[in-house]
DNA sequence: GCTTGCCTGTTAAAATTTAACACTTGCTAC
DNA sequence: GTAGCAAGTGTTAAATTTTAACAGGCAAGC
């Protein structure tokens, strides 16, 4: 996501955000916020700990909590893979399944959304009779950016 | 993993973790063996607490030594989403990227193969100029004989 | 105004992971 | 065979990350 607007990028997160809390009979809270604009600073991942040091409030059940509201609320993505968290592109769409491509050089994460891989994981699920829930799809490498910056 | 010959699985992955620490010129170790066969008692993921419990010499940096190397020589997969381990069933091909399927009733894991899903995915990074280098791919759920116990 | 449920503030503690450093072991070169 | 080296271990302790527990506050509805 190096190629955003990302001032406009970043309104409409919130606004989503907003009206994501509202629907599910949530608020969006002074804490909630805090996290969520800390984590929209960029597409960068971001550490519990990272998020914390920019906190008003930097205690950490505050951080742990608001992540984890979050996260149940489909705002976020937990990057498993780094331990750490990223602001979600498709809120809009709560059954969507995170794809992120993560550089390892400057922790910016793309999500996409190839349809195709999702279906052919679903597919080969059912042949062994198993039910998902929940699915993490994560690639580490080196962005367009940074393999550009060394080359 | 719950259809296999499990005695006959443990022993071929031993034979097989042989091999790979020979080719690399490294040692199978009283340590390493003791977290690998741990492991390998089942299908099943496990924290490294729980592994450390059933050590020989229940140090951490013992057992966060072992699992390090067994993960950097592909013998076993971090469960990301978990924060677990596995062994891994496809440790010959030592490129391969392991698509787990793992039940969060009964924590059992099945590594699959689906070629078709990983190739969506390659295509999809390609497209964003994005050069992996190691992916991710986990799906939590139900397993089939979790699915059959509850109905 | 009072209740009720959600959310916060605060203090600690538990759980997980890593650093540092001295020591041992197996191998290779002399 | 023995000196030197790299890989691996043992041990102590600390850093980091996450959670428990509980008291208090705030907003919406009766
Ligand atoms: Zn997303
Ligand atoms: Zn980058
Ligand atoms: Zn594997
Ligand atoms: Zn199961």
């Amino acid at each position: 996501m190096t190629n955003c607007d990302h001032t406009l990028c970043k309104t409409s997160a919130l606004k989503e955000a907003e009206r994501v809390c509202e629907q599910l009979g949530a608020r969006f809270t002074d804490q909630r916020r805090n996290v969520f604009e800390i984590l929209w600073q960029s597409h960068k991942a971001m550490t519990a700990a990272d998020i914390m040091n920019e906190m008003t409030n930097k205690q950490p059940p505050i951080t742990y909590r608001a992540l984890e509201f979050l996260k149940k609320s489909g705002l976020i993505h937990h990057v498993t893979s780094l331990n750490a968290y990223v602001g979600c592109i498709y809120a809009k769409d709560p059954n969507h399944i995170g794809q992120l491509l993560i550089c390892t050089n400057c922790r910016d994460i793309n999500e996409i959304e190839p349809k195709n891989a999702v279906s052919e994981l679903i597919k080969a699920a059912k042949n062994q009779d198993f039910t998902p829930s929940l699915t993490h799809i994560e690639m580490l490498g080196i962005c367009k950016t940074c393999n550009n910056a060394t080359s």
